[in-house]
DNA sequence: AATAAGTTCGGTAACAGAACGAACTAAAAG
DNA sequence: CTTTTAGTTCGTTCTGTTACCGAACTTATT
């Protein structure tokens, strides 16, 4: 339901420009507004009064220490909506909830469901109510859930595909199920994608609009922004990096169902790297244990490792040309490979390019889920639809991460 | 100078919608339009009007054989403005003019000027001047030029870098130069992205917003589209697939100057390793009429060169996953080497991929041209800088392409 | 007194919808 | 085959509503 029924589009479009201020700019008097969009105050008051009583705005308080009059201050009203953004993992699963004022409330993880299918359903469902719940939010004020998923959703049956850490998926319309649950719109999105926009929105790589999301960790994939805007392929099979024609042979039958460099660079290609050199069998945090105690194989091994990522951005600044690339992933975020591969791009790549690790973490696609929903939210409650009536979101400093429960 | 001086936004948007009614359905009645619109047929008779007397639509007849009255249809007037598209090549420059209609009207074609420099500034102008002449539209008339350079088009600074088929550009203030010729607005890009977008306005790839055309000649080079709008990067420099990592090893010294793949994949690579195998020295048509013949040797080079073409190949899709893949250029457009590529993509990359060879051929870049000026014309000149007022190209069966001069 | 906030009061642009005349086709009547 | 008439569509005119601006005015504060 958007604000008005059917305003005039100028209205509509007026209508806009007063929230946008208002979401970007804080408490602000409808003095303020009027110069900051150019409409006359009379237009404005005209609109505030309207938000106001459709419950949108507030009055905050006023003005002091000003010559002249002191004016009243408007603010949105934060929880007369809000979103849930859910990010599901093979391992874990984390919810949280948005508000109209892009704070994200309320976070709440728990281990997947280890039995797949409807019961993960059921637990994702489960879990935004309590998100809810637990910042005194009732219920009927979920507009929309975001849910990241590891895989490729399959926008137009709902399915997820290429998802084998979460089983029971692949035949399951998961967005229609959830929908029938939580009773809102979902909205699908590969987990990697969500990272790219929560990285874009809050963390290391705020305000670059051509940027790329690596993560690395069982697999290798990278969310990919272009001027500003996901990209996701004619296929949704966008960053799909495993795939990369080199690491080993492209040509080899194997390549074709693991991906030619998914093989060298995944958790299973370390592990066989280091086991091959050492005879030794240890998981991937072992290995990079053994590093930090000087073992030469362990080292040997990331090094190589370091190098496949270090192609990896290469292909990526060749094909797209980001402004900046972000690791992210168990395997991504660690410092030693950061580092390493920080020193062989330049050997490998003409034009330097700037390499950080992923400021948000764990918790970058639930920041990347908000993201989506607080933006699809403000545009479907006062943009209603106009093209070009957009409202942007605000910048990083209103968003505070509230301490995770359990 | 736009339609008029302020209109309320509102009008600007019904005007667009409008404009974009007649521009697309051709001879259209304003009752035609009231439908197509929404808009009430009181409003678009007024906007009608208006249109008719600035010049920028006219009566053209009447329907007939329809039940009720016949109605009067409106079109565009084609010459009331236009502008200039110009392939600025290594050996050609082409120019052309296209008009509101979409026409492509009045192409001319000359040797580039060897001098470089100063003098290819000049007689992109004298073609320009040449191409209105040759269709008696007043040169007063043209609103813009789009160039396309062989090159990174500096946007800030209006030069071009990385142009070494074309001498004297690096210094020059291309842009400058060119408007102080012409005395309008420049326009400068990159000459393998405007293939791209010729491609998807009339191309092989008419209506896939996600695509990639790939120029193989000289070097290897791409025009990416993702979502329908062109990938430029952070520094303009997205779709230098001659840097791609792999063909020669990247981490060599060598692999920083031309690039890993373009070692291998650009005319200077297939030639040498056509002379390092057969001892002979053949350019690389000859190489390809060595093919037709039987020769062993050349069809080794050409397998190889298609081998790592389908490489870059997969290594786009691993990355933006489009829709569609387009080769060309003087080397790319061999149907022997696509269909190579084509045979050796399966094997190299899992999701399957449409490839096929330009439609356009030489014009594509001037297509391209035309379609960013056209673009870019529409909206000054209706959208009137509203945002979300846009108007999108009419459909490929609009244009005509006129036959070359010379 | 100066200044800024906010309201009230015309005035105008833009548009929708109804009513109406004009023009045209098709089919029935002669 | 011609004439008439009914039905349809086109386009204009008129009226009412929405949205907006700007100026004048009131109110509150330093």
């Amino acid at each position: 339901m958007a604000v008005n029924e059917a305003p005039r589009i100028s209205r509509q479009f007026s209508l806009c420009m007063v929230m946008e201020a208002i979401v970007h700019c804080g408490p602000i008097s409808r003095a303020s507004i009027a110069k900051q969009t150019g409409l006359s105050k009379q237009t404005i008051s005209e609109i505030a009064r309207q938000l106001e009583e459709d419950g949108w705005i507030r009055e905050t308080g006023r003005t002091q220490g000003h010559v002249g009059r002191s004016a009243v201050t408007y603010e949105i009203v934060p929880d007369a909506a809000c979103i849930a953004t859910v990010d599901l993992g093979g391992t874990k699963v984390r919810a949280a909830i948005a508000d109209l004022s892009c704070q994200v409330l309320a976070e709440v993880t728990e281990p997947t469901d280890a039995r797949g299918g409807v019961h993960v359903i059921s637990q994702i469902a489960r879990l935004c109510r309590e998100a809810a719940a637990h910042n005194n939010i009732p219920y009927e004020r979920l507009r929309m859930a975001v849910v990241g998923v590891p895989g490729v959703p399959d926008q137009e049956r709902g399915r997820i595909v290429m998802s084998p850490n979460v089983t029971g998926f692949e035949t399951l319309d998961v967005r229609a199920a959830l929908a029938a649950e939580l009773g809102v719109e979902i909205v699908l999105e590969n987990d990697v994608n969500l990272a790219a926009i929560g990285e874009h929105w809050i963390g290391s790589v705020a305000g670059v609009d051509d940027l790329a999301y690596i993560a690395i960790g069982t697999g290798i994939g990278a969310g990919l922004m272009v001027g500003g805007d996901l990209v996701r392929g004619f296929g949704n099979a966008a960053g799909e990096l495993g795939f990369l024609p080199f690491g080993t042979d492209p040509f080899e039958a194997e390549s074709l169902k693991v991906g030619a460099l998914e093989r060298v660079t995944g958790t299973v290609g370390i592990r066989r790297r280091y086991r091959e050199l050492s005879g030794r069998e240890l998981d991937v945090p072992g290995i990079f244990d053994a590093l930090g105690a000087g073992d030469v194989h362990a080292r040997q091994v990331l090094d190589e490792t370091a190098r496949y990522v270090a192609r990896a951005v290469a292909a990526i600044c060749a094909i797209t040309n980001p402004g900046k690339v972000v690791l992210g992933g168990s395997i991504g975020s660690r410092r030693e490979l950061v580092e390493r591969v920080r020193d062989l791009l330049p050997l490998c790549f003409p034009s330097p390019v700037e390499l950080d690790v992923s400021e948000l973490g764990s918790r970058v696609a639930i920041v990347g889920g908000a993201a989506v929903g607080l933006t699809h939210l403000h545009s479907t409650l006062f943009a209603g639809g106009v093209p070009g009536a957009e409202i942007s979101l605000p910048p990083a400093k209103v968003v505070k991460l509230v301490e995770a429960v359990q």
